[in-house]
DNA sequence: AACTATTTATAAGA
DNA sequence: TTCTTATAAATAGTT
């Protein structure tokens, strides 16, 4: 409103990088409190786990979490099951049976529609990522990796070439009518990566694999972050909540 | 304002925990919102990594991170041992030539006594990583996708493959030596300012991507590596059920 | 670190 | 759930 004079309260600031240093350095304090307050609001108003990260560029690691956020941590790398075993649904390592995919796969199947508009967005949204991903990944890696790793990746994407392939096949065998249930889109990210999620007993949604559709053995490829459960470590950060 | 009279707009609440099951489920699907949202523009604006992980009470999982929420969450498991003699040059906090990436990265080269130990952490990690998110991805796809688009992928993968292969014969051909002469890059692209090498306070001589070696051509995939610069990403892919 | 003018985030309502 | 709206909160630019 007042322009010519002292723009004094909030201007309007598009969302890109600052240039400055320093204003940088003191928009990252700012937003950081604001954060992590909005991650505590949120922990509390609703009873959700919440856990929040950051590093600053110089290196510095500031955290929040509820109850902690060791606990939110190791629940991301090890996803609980609670009680009852058929209506948790594993999500990383131990990539759960076939039987029980293809079970959970049936009763999305059975309700299905309705979906497509939501849908087709979701996978525009997803393919692009993924490609995203990858390169950025890849060109990481690129330097990182000595001749042997980059034989094990090339490995790596051979065996998901076949597997895409495969299923490509399938579908065209099939005469590709069969699948496209998601009742509600379990596509739960908002950035760089995906989390399968459990299944919800009440609500029938989450994305289950159709792994017998992709049949995995290669213990690395389904294998994922398992090993990484014991996280003793805890770097300096403040934590709120 | 008055408060007592009308209530349609935003009225105070008190942050403690929602009764109403209902209540609590709108509230939470809102403040998740805007808390990644903040999380996204945080990393944009100050250019920090940012992870936030959010659990439903009822078990959902959802996650943004910067650049990913699994980097972000390795490099809290793997903080930086703060003793690398490596990587003790300038601390130029954008670089952008492809030169400088290349005197950086012979920099790097000189130094790899040191780096082998950490290469190694961190080339396990990404490879599970990586090996964890096409799996996450391909076993949601997979149910997703119609034909076209798993061909789409298909071929996406195919490209990808190709880019590895080629690099892997850019090494044999180079008899091991890791470094590649770059001609000329005059693409726009420049670096991926992440790095998912952990960057010393003191020492900050991060990994860049040698773009250069695994020069892409196909819009689809090189699109994944030009936006990357300034890390302005937006992620609008939220969750919709 | 404080101060405000504004922009944003959101609690209710529809 | 999505949209609308009035208001509470967050915060950009100054001091």
């Amino acid at each position: 409103m007042v322009r010519g004079k002292q723009p004094k309260g909030k201007q309007k600031i598009e969302i890109k990088p600052i240039e400055s240093e320093e204003a940088r350095q003191v928009c990252f304090s700012k937003r950081r409190q604001g954060l992590f307050k909005k991650a505590s609001e949120l922990s509390i108003l609703c009873g959700a786990m919440v856990g929040t990260i950051v590093f600053s560029t110089i290196g510095r690691t500031f955290s929040f979490g509820h109850p902690s956020i060791d606990e939110v941590v190791n629940r991301f790398l090890n996803p609980v099951s609670p009680d009852d075993p058929a209506s948790a649904g594993p999500s990383h390592d131990n990539a759960g049976s076939v039987a029980e995919l293809n079970r959970e796969y049936s009763e999305l199947e059975q309700s299905l529609d309705s979906e497509k508009k939501k849908k087709k967005r979701l996978q525009e949204a997803t393919e692009k990522e993924m490609g995203e991903h990858m390169m950025q990944w890849l060109n990481a890696s690129i330097l990182e990796l000595g001749l042997d790793e980059l034989l094990e990746f090339q490995k790596k994407v051979e065996q998901i070439h076949e597997i895409v392939k495969d299923k490509v096949k399938k579908v065209l065998v099939e005469g590709g009518q069969i699948l496209v249930p998601l009742p509600e889109a379990p596509m739960e990210t908002a950035s760089t990566s995906w989390s399968a999620n459990p299944v919800v007993p009440a609500a029938p949604s989450s994305s289950i694999a159709f792994i017998d559709a992709i049949q995995v053995d290669d213990p690395l490829l389904s294998g994922g972050i398992d090993g990484v459960a014991g996280l003793g470590n805890f770097p300096n950060n403040q934590n709120h909540g």
